[in-house]
DNA sequence: CCTGAAAAAAACGGTTT
DNA sequence: AAACCGTTTTTTTCAGG
């Protein structure tokens, strides 16, 4: 975290933070009067946050089974020695099922988050993705924890620990 | 896809679902008059996404690394013969470090997303995790494909394919 | 799904601390 | 530099067709 950003990041900053990864549709005018702040300086605050990058985007969140996706899978994934990351993402990056992917360092090299409409489909698409690595998939049958909004105090914590 | 849902999936509605998970702050009237409707029009339509259950939510997006949480990892885990999955989901849900968790069919029971502050903060938290099953751990690296929109596209896809 | 009016919120500029 | 205030403009909401 570095000096410019924590300067916006005061009390007042997360729970401004807080608020919108909770509710990204409520209005400058609600979120003031939680934090105890008028509109036009919530406004300000979240201007601010936007363009320190902070706050990267706001997005809906869709129920994927109910939009006809109902399968999804994780999938971890090698690279033939043939294959660069690079070009492995960018391929990747063109099939809309491959909704997550993230590059990591470990047995694998890249974990990937995939949705599907069957299992037939999910099997397709298995194959598709074979061309590139080894797979070893995973069926997500629940999502007990789909999403946790970042508080201030996951970061505190670590300060009172060290 | 039930066919209560699919009534409201024309494309219309695929248009405004798009449109609202690349940007969840768009206004009912500039929405509008991407999609050819007018304001109030808009707004029944999202009403009905809502109370479908087809968008369950709206949510800032926000940059860990400057927020103070620049490591990632992905955990697979097992879970202890003396462990009830029920328990431990629960136990997860208090940890605010865990950002996601999935139960998985596989080798795996679970599988988490978490965020840490350092090196030493993760180590404490898989420390903590231990207690409930056996772990193996990979640290995200960067993340190629952080989030991609559900599209009408994937759910014909496999249509046409069948 | 559109229309049109009323209410609410957002955006803008100027002022204070 | 950041928050407040008041005004203008836009957006949202709600009635009815």
């Amino acid at each position: 975290m570095t000096s410019d950003t924590e300067r916006l990041l005061d009390a007042t900053g997360w729970q401004i933070l807080v608020a919108l990864q909770s509710d990204a549709r409520i209005s400058y005018s609600e979120l003031g009067q939680h934090v105890g702040l008028i509109a036009p300086a919530v406004r300000e605050r979240i201007r601010k946050f936007e363009e320190a990058g902070i706050i990267t985007g706001y997005h809906a969140t869709v129920n994927r089974r109910l939009v006809g996706l109902p399968v999804s899978a994780i999938i971890r994934m090698g690279l033939h020695a043939s294959e660069s990351s690079a070009a492995t993402i960018a391929a990747l990056d063109s099939i809309e099922e491959v909704l997550e992917c993230a590059r990591v360092m470990g047995t694998d090299t890249l974990i990937l988050k995939v949705g599907a409409t069957s299992i037939e489909h999910l099997e397709k698409l298995i194959d598709r993705l074979l061309v590139y690595g080894p797979l070893t998939s995973a069926m997500v049958l629940s999502t007990p924890i789909e999403r946790r909004n970042v508080t201030q105090a996951i970061t505190m914590q670590a300060q009172t620990e060290a």
